[in-house]
Order: C-alpha cells, then structure tokens, then sequence
DNA sequence: CTGCTTTTGTTATTTTTATAACAAAACTTG
DNA sequence: CAAGTTTTGTTATAAAAATAACAAAAGCAG
C-alpha cells in the first residue's frame, strides 16, 4: 500500500483546505508561534477541529498530544502535497484592474507559482509593466505561450472576450484555466477548468442576508405572538 | 403545505447555481431565443441535464415538453427567489485594482444589487469617483454605512487591514460581508460571511494541472509498457 | 500514583449533494 | 394511428462531505 501519490485521490474538498490551511500556518508562523492546535486552524477558518484533523490524517501528519502540530513541519508536508515539484508559469489574459489586482496578489506570495506575463490586446498596454510583469499584444499569445513552456492561463478579459481568448490558450497547449469573467468556456479534456464568477458570490452574500433578516423577523413575531401563526 | 418562503430551505448549491442559471438565460435571451432545454442550460455550466432539472424542480418552475423551458420566465422565477425585494446597498472597502474592478463588474448588471460607495485610506482617492461610484475615507465608513442602510460589505482592502476593516463594517451594523483578501476574519453570528481568497482557487488549478500530468505520465507508461510496474 | 483534563487520531453515522432510473407527456414519422 | 423519439419531472440510489463519538496518549492536580 502507500502509493507515492496518494494525494490524488483526497477530496477536493480537502484540497482547497490545504490551502487555506497552509496561508493560515504562514500567519501564526509570522507571530513567532512554533506550534498549533487543531481547534486554531479551525477557528481561523471557520470550520470545525474535527474537520482539520479528518484532513491531517488524510495527509498523514500527525501532531503532538499536548504541543498540537508543528507549524512549520505541516506547512512542509502540505506543500509537499498541493506545490508543483517545478514552479507553474501562469499567464494573465486581460490586463484590466482586475489582471492588475491578481497579479500584485500572487507577486512576492512563497508558492511554487509564478506569473511571468501579461496579454491585452489594447495597444497603449503592450510593452508596459505592471508590477514588474510584461504586458504583451494578445497575437503573441500562443507564442509566448509555448516558448515559455506556460501551463496556466488566467482570464481577466471583458466577457466578450472570453471565448475567443480561451480557444487561444487551449490551442497553445495550456493545461489549467482560471476563468474570472462572467462568460462561462468549454476547454477539451484534459486541461483543468475553473470558472469563478465573483457575481455568483455577491448576489449569494445578498441571498442570504434576505433570508437571515426574515428569520429575524419571524423569531420577532414569535416572541410576541399576538397573531395566531399559520403554522 | 407550500410555506411562501420555502426558498429558505433550498440547498446552498442550489443557490449558487440558479445565479449562475440566470446569468446563462441572459445570454441566451441577447441571442433571441425564447426557450431552453435542460442540456442546453447543462452544457453552458458544464453540468448534468439531471442536476438543472432538479434545481428548477425545488424552485417548482415547470418547463413546456417539447420547448423546454421559457427563458423570460424562468429569470422571473429565479430573480423572485434570490434577489432582494429592495435593492441590496453594497460597499467596497478598499479602492485598489481589485475594488474597482469589483466596481467595473457589477456596474449596469441587472440585479438587485448596487454599489452605492467606496472607501479608501489613501487621501489621494477619497473624494475622486471610479466608474461613477464615490471613494469616502474610512474614517466615515461607519457613519456612511448607517447613513444609506447599507448592508453589505466588500473587503479588497490589503490583508493587513482587513481585520480592522471588518470590526468597523460589523460596528455599523452591516449584514453581509464578502471577504476577498487572503486573510480570514470574523463576524458575529447574524453577519452572513463569505471568504473568497483568489490564492487558494489559483492554488487548486495549479494541483491539478500536476495531478493530470502525472496521470498522463501513468497512462503513456501503461500503454508502452516496457519496465515491470510496481503494484 | 490516581483521577481529571486536554488533545489527537480514527471509525461510525448523518447530512448533503449528485447521479441514475424511469414513467408520462407530446410531438414526429411512416 | 402505431411505433419511435425527445424531454420533462420525480423518485430511488450512490457518492461525497461533514459531524459525532470515542479510545488512547500525555500531561496536570492533588
């Protein structure tokens, strides 16, 4: 048993905790802590200890009983697992404010993840550096893509944009889409797609604020039942 | 039976889907299309023909046979559910590249959602307008939010100062906060919170751009299977 | 050193979410 | 008008994810 990458098969749901789990450690290990207890990354992330234990022993780390875990130990293995053995080159495709926002973010960030350019097709943006990232004309997207040996590509384009700036990067061999528009895109098999609308979340925020202050209306009348609820 | 707000008990996924159904159905309805067919809507959100049915069964909208389902209606039906009866007042909180580029996007859509105000620390912003909204210093946050009701909170401020931030959007009583910086914070229960940090989902992408590699590698060692494998 | 507390690691259970299966309706084709 | 096709709506089943339950370890208090 034990196959080397087991880490395949975790949930994907476990993946994305990893991450959060590992920029967690990066914070309390900035406070001088040494180590953590599982109730602390829980809280941290809103979720509860068990869940952060549960993903610990998928990965096979364990703590201490009374110290909790290693931080810097854990942030090892959990890199072990989620970083690329060779960094990842990343592209961003529309080098609008938020191209410009995801770039500043990623920059100085200690992941195996780099992004190395910039496209737009606007011409007063090519040739221009944004934090410290070339900007280059949309047409040498393919190229650049291919010389460079690019494996993600990330889209920031208006959506009108979206497909055909999609199409372009699948056909410069690209193997994972980040796609930031509104505009969903069909990639072909084999290149990892994700599509996160940040409308979809806002009008989520608003739903459920709706909901919440109706629930608080309803606890209202309830204390003061004057009227006879329907049940 | 049938409680007028059962819409409180749709699952969460549900929720996120139907914006995103919506948002399809706009696009199809700018083409001129009346109707829609469950796989049509499935292909556009690279989902199940099964999953969109049973979505738009919860929220008991019934489609036509052989024409599938009425776009018009069907955003009707989906806006009475998750839009708020008056428009929703959000803030953004924090005026870099990400915040207005947050602003540039929900700008002219047609939800019940609007931007109504920025803040920002930097003096050289305040008083300026981006995309028509106003940058407020954050010295006025909790007077403003109070002032126009405003319920809602986007953070794009830099990680250093979302903690702050968020304690000054829970003082003047906001009800839902959006939480894009990489660091996680906290709000009282009745605040309904959202983190989206952009690193891990970045993150995600990129482990399976490796994790599909290997599987290629795997496969290719397969076909041509000179060495014995172990296992 | 005995009992109490805390925390981990793991199995068992529940809940949530997605998929599969299929009857019924409504049209098409021969 | 009978047989075939397509698509919906719904129930049944499976898969994924979260939570609960609890033994064991390791320290502390008396």
């Amino acid at each position: 048993m034990q196959v080397k990458n087991y880490y395949r098969n975790l949930p994907h749901k476990t993946i994305e905790r990893l991450s959060q789990y590992r920029r967690a450690l990066f914070i309390c290990l900035d406070t001088g802590k040494t180590h953590i207890f599982s109730h602390e990354i829980a809280n941290i992330q809103h979720i509860t200890p068990v869940q952060v234990r549960r993903d610990l022993m998928l990965i096979e780390y364990s703590g201490t009983l009374r110290k909790g875990y290693n931080i810097q130990e854990l942030i090892g293995v959990i890199s072990e697992i989620i970083d690329n053995k060779e960094s990842v080159k990343a592209v961003v495709v529309g080098m609008g404010d938020l191209g410009k926002a995801l770039i500043k973010y990623v920059k100085g960030k200690r992941h195996k993840l780099e992004i190395v350019a910039g496209f737009d097709i606007n011409s007063e943006k090519v040739g221009k550096k944004f934090s410290g990232i070339k900007c280059y004309s949309v047409d040498d997207l393919e190229s650049e893509i291919k010389k460079q040996n690019i494996k993600l590509g990330i889209l920031t384009v208006p959506e009108g944009q979206a497909k055909e700036m999609t199409a372009h990067l699948v056909n410069a061999g690209i193997k994972g889409l980040l796609n930031y528009t509104p505009m969903p895109v069909n990639v072909p098999e084999g290149v990892h797609l994700e599509e996160y609308d940040m409308i979809t979340t806002l009008e989520k925020v608003a739903f459920y604020i709706k909901v919440n202050e109706e629930k608080e209306m309803a606890k209202e009348t309830t204390e003061t039942p004057q009227k006879q609820k329907g049940r």
